[in-house]
DNA sequence: CATCAATTAGAATAGATGATTTAATTAGGG
DNA sequence: CCCTAATTAAATCATCTATTCTAATTGATG
């Protein structure tokens, strides 16, 4: 190396993550990219060869955070201890929350991905639904029980997401309310029949 | 009137409709509109002064849409009733409801819309607002209890359309899974004391 | 049948916008 | 010193789409 690096890779995807999580994927510009970091768009493109390879790189970013809240406790038997993982990352992490969970799959990755980053995000999507498939496992959900998997997801995901989906649009953080609202949401939950949902 | 028109309104608004239900809200160029009426787009411009206020004129018919279907069970303190015909509804008139249910708001009026196109959206909102109010009351739900008058609006129409939603995304009809899902939904709402739901 | 304004017609305009390229310039390790 | 990765800043380039303009039609009306 010949020159001391000022900007990483990294900078650039935090930086989309926060102006996608602010104005949606539009809002992430290359030029606006580059300025979020301080950085000149030239090093931008040093970095990544397109707009599209920024994107992707992101979205694996996403998905593997999100893959590493949702897996332990799916893998444990624990839906409802995901579904409230779910919520508490959403408050701990906002924006990587709303850039994951308010934007639109089909218009961040106008096409699908390809290479390393195609890799990363096949890993991530992977890992979550290996959790599941140990979590229907659990639960002795049959693997062609397509319906009752359906369900686990939907109550583990789409529902609490619709739940926290006011607040991170309107740029609160989750509260107690959305919460309470995910924690009845859990008792429609089948629990796992040798587990007991600890008490804590 | 001198000469016979070919094209009213309605006709653009129905094309916009089609097209945001199908390519999102990006989609409904001026020229696409036009084009799925089969117009030039001098025809489109003669109805309406920007493409503001075909997205204003369109989103007012939704929202009116909406209104006819959520109102009247709502009012008669059902809100389990309200949300399955949501499910209805989506599976009755897909494009509506994929333009309604899955387009952002944010972009599809840019600008708060004004004149008559506002009003309409303002009473279509306010139709669907005091529906609740008088659902809340039937069920004996306190004016001033926030948390409790939002969780019906989740279980109402939130939730549900997070049900909805991956069917409508895929372009599928609903079906009797997501039916089932909202069945099981609407088990969590409070049921009006006077009133039983009915066993039909 | 002649008239006239509403309406159709579709090409031409006019700006943005934003991704990508290019051509230097810089700075540190060997 | 020299070499090369890395950084700059500006220029390019391609696309896209709302809107405007000028003309041609049309058909009810008197």
């Amino acid at each position: 190396m010949v020159r001391t690096p000022r900007f990483a890779a990294e900078d650039f995807v935090e930086a989309a993550i926060g102006l996608v999580a602010e104005g949606g994927p539009s809002a992430a510009t290359m030029a606006s990219i580059a300025r979020a970091v301080g950085a000149p768009t030239g090093s931008l493109y040093h970095r990544f060869d397109s707009r599209a390879a920024v994107m992707g790189a992101m979205w694996a970013a996403l998905l593997d955070e999100l893959a590493g809240i949702l897996a332990p406790p799916l893998a444990a038997g624990q839906p409802a201890r995901a579904a409230l993982a779910l919520a508490d990352w959403a408050a701990a992490r906002p924006r990587p929350a709303r850039a994951l969970l308010l934007a639109d799959l089909d218009t961040v990755l106008d096409a699908p991905p390809e290479g390393d980053t195609a890799a990363a995000i096949d890993a991530a999507e992977a890992r979550i639904e290996a959790a599941f498939d140990a979590c229907a496992a659990r639960l002795r959900i049959a693997a062609e029980d397509a319906a009752a998997r359906n369900r686990l997801r939907f109550l583990v995901i789409d529902a609490p997401v619709a739940a926290l989906r006011p607040a991170l649009k309107a740029g609160r953080m989750p509260g107690p309310g959305e919460r309470r609202l995910i924690e009845e949401l859990v008792t429609l939950l089948p629990t796992s029949p040798g587990i007991e949902e600890d008490a804590a």
